[in-house]
DNA sequence: TGTCCGCGGGTGT
DNA sequence: ACACCCGCGGACA
């Protein structure tokens, strides 16, 4: 991918704003967001975007899992990673209740 | 439960 | 402009 322009189109932008409004621990399948931009059928599209996203840190592209409840994919098939990072998003949830 | 097709948009050629 | 790709979803076998 060279994405020369790192220029991201608007679609990409309304998923990247969408999964970043997502609440820490929570998370959201790629149809919500899709049908969120207005594009119900695009969640492939979407699962896309999150992937290209540039900025991962904001992005809790780990908190988008599939419809029927599976982590769908982070790097490949490899789940293990979302797995981590929502259970350790559980844990800040944890740490934000006890301040 | 496994496989296939369709949908929507991106990127490369 | 065309073809292939993708971290999906739903239907069908």
């Amino acid at each position: 991918m060279k994405t020369k322009k790192s220029k991201l189109t608007k679609f990409q932008w309304q998923v990247l704003k969408e999964a970043a409004k997502i609440p820490l621990g929570q998370t959201r399948s790629y149809k919500w967001i899709a049908k969120k931009i207005g594009l119900p059928k695009s969640a492939r599209a979407v699962g896309q975007a999150l992937k290209i996203n540039p900025y991962p840190l904001i992005i809790p592209c780990h908190r988008v899992i599939k419809e029927n409840g599976a982590l769908g994919g982070y790097m490949g098939k490899n789940t293990t990673r979302k797995e981590k990072l929502l259970n350790l998003e559980k844990e800040i949830q944890n740490n934000f209740r006890k301040i």
